[in-house]
DNA sequence: TAGATTGTTAATCGATTAACAATC
DNA sequence: TAGATTGTTAATCGATTAACAATC
């Protein structure tokens, strides 16, 4: 298989169109579709086809004018640039609802998420199992983390108790932190912190909707004295 | 107080930064700090008092030269403007295990999101309760949709189901749905709706931790948050 | 007053989109 | 061949950042 040279520089946003693709392609693969072109992507997510183009040039993966794209290798590709071939294992600290729910989430390891422990300050559930996996003291995460070569380490504690959180798994060698906690968080240089924060998403689809429904009535308009 | 006249477009990209900002404000204000600037809220995040000050502008609230922002105010106007002063009440389809954390994840309502009801098509699930919350089955869903005046559709089922639930809620009168599924959704114009994909927040982390263990290759960082 | 901060306008930067030649 | 599609360069658009006068 030819591979093309790979831009340098690679945007977020082109990094978090990635998994839409993939998902898209891998339904295709599944259907027996041998060839895609960017413009039948582009289609199905409204998307402008040159954009789509351009974000699988970071694969390195080259299509053929009037054909397009092998799904194959675009699946191979993506999966590989993100890393998602192989999973990375990962401890989780908080076993709150979220935590536990991340827990559950068999499906994270197509996403190239394996996690192997909980762990949590609450004595009461230290010791029980989530999911089939052991819920374990905070104080024994720094040698596990070392010995067992953990890579990533995930936050789902209260925003307050994030930061104590990410310092314990930094100091203990982890490297990633997926943080849910609605904090900002400091990282020593090196460390790679991505934050899922729902609120984010949640504060978009809130605000559209109080717009839509104050329609006409425009926010831009008051300058009146508020009581 | 006066406020003056918002901008009337607002992007997504400040929208997305005014809960980080109301999370850290409502710390202050729990602190009894009256007053901030936007360099000291800048400083916090490691963004450009320039962006904070912009980003604020949205809420309508005036600053003070040398003194700042009301942080009184601002927590206030934030709230009102990303519409989580009132909690819209919302139905769930989806009683897997992220729908079951998003059922137990009360601070939702503090986000303008009171989840009432869990829908799903497995009989065995229907007529349980998950955290207090009814899970009923995908045909009552209308009926009831329309007789609450739900305002939000939250989607947590796999991929494949996504379409058909979504299309039930609109079809109920449902006009803002949240997305978990990592599937491209269809919708009538004039409703709203946000993807809270996981997969991409992860996508990003998992592509950051094998760039740096293959060290070598530059990537762009200029959209990371810097939190 | 002096100087930090607001509010605003201009410059910069990067991502998206348009244009188009090369290709199959 | 004809025409759809790739790959690439240029133009556009929007968000971020810089500059600076007004203000307290």
């Amino acid at each position: 298989m030819l591979l093309k040279e790979k831009p340098v520089v690679v945007s977020r946003s082109t990094l978090k169109r990635l998994p839409l693709y993939l998902h898209l392609l891998e339904v295709l693969l599944a259907q027996g579709v041998e060839h895609v072109s960017c413009t039948q992507i582009a289609k199905e997510f409204d998307f402008d086809p040159t954009q789509v183009r351009k974000d699988l040039e970071v694969t390195g993966e080259v299509g053929t004018a009037r054909i397009g794209f092998r799904v194959a290798g675009l699946v191979d590709s993506i999966k590989e640039f993100l890393g998602w071939n192989n999973a990375h294992d990962a401890f989780l600290v908080g076993a709150g609802n979220l935590g536990k729910a991340l827990l559950g989430y068999h499906d994270f390891e197509k996403y190239g998420l394996n996690i192997v422990a909980a762990f949590d300050k609450d004595p009461r559930k230290v010791g029980s199992r989530i999911f089939g996996k052991e819920v374990l003291p905070l104080n024994k995460l720094p040698n596990l983390a070392k010995r067992m070569h953990i890579h990533i380490g995930i936050v789902t504690v209260p925003a307050e108790h994030a930061q104590s959180a990410l310092d314990l798994m930094v100091g203990a060698g982890i490297m990633a932190i997926w943080n849910f906690a609605p904090a900002p968080l400091r990282i020593p240089s090196g460390v790679i912190l991505e934050n899922a924060r729902l609120t984010q998403s949640l504060a978009v689809l809130t605000n559209n909707l109080i717009r839509h429904s104050n329609q006409g009535e425009t926010y831009a308009n008051r300058d009146v004295p508020k009581i």
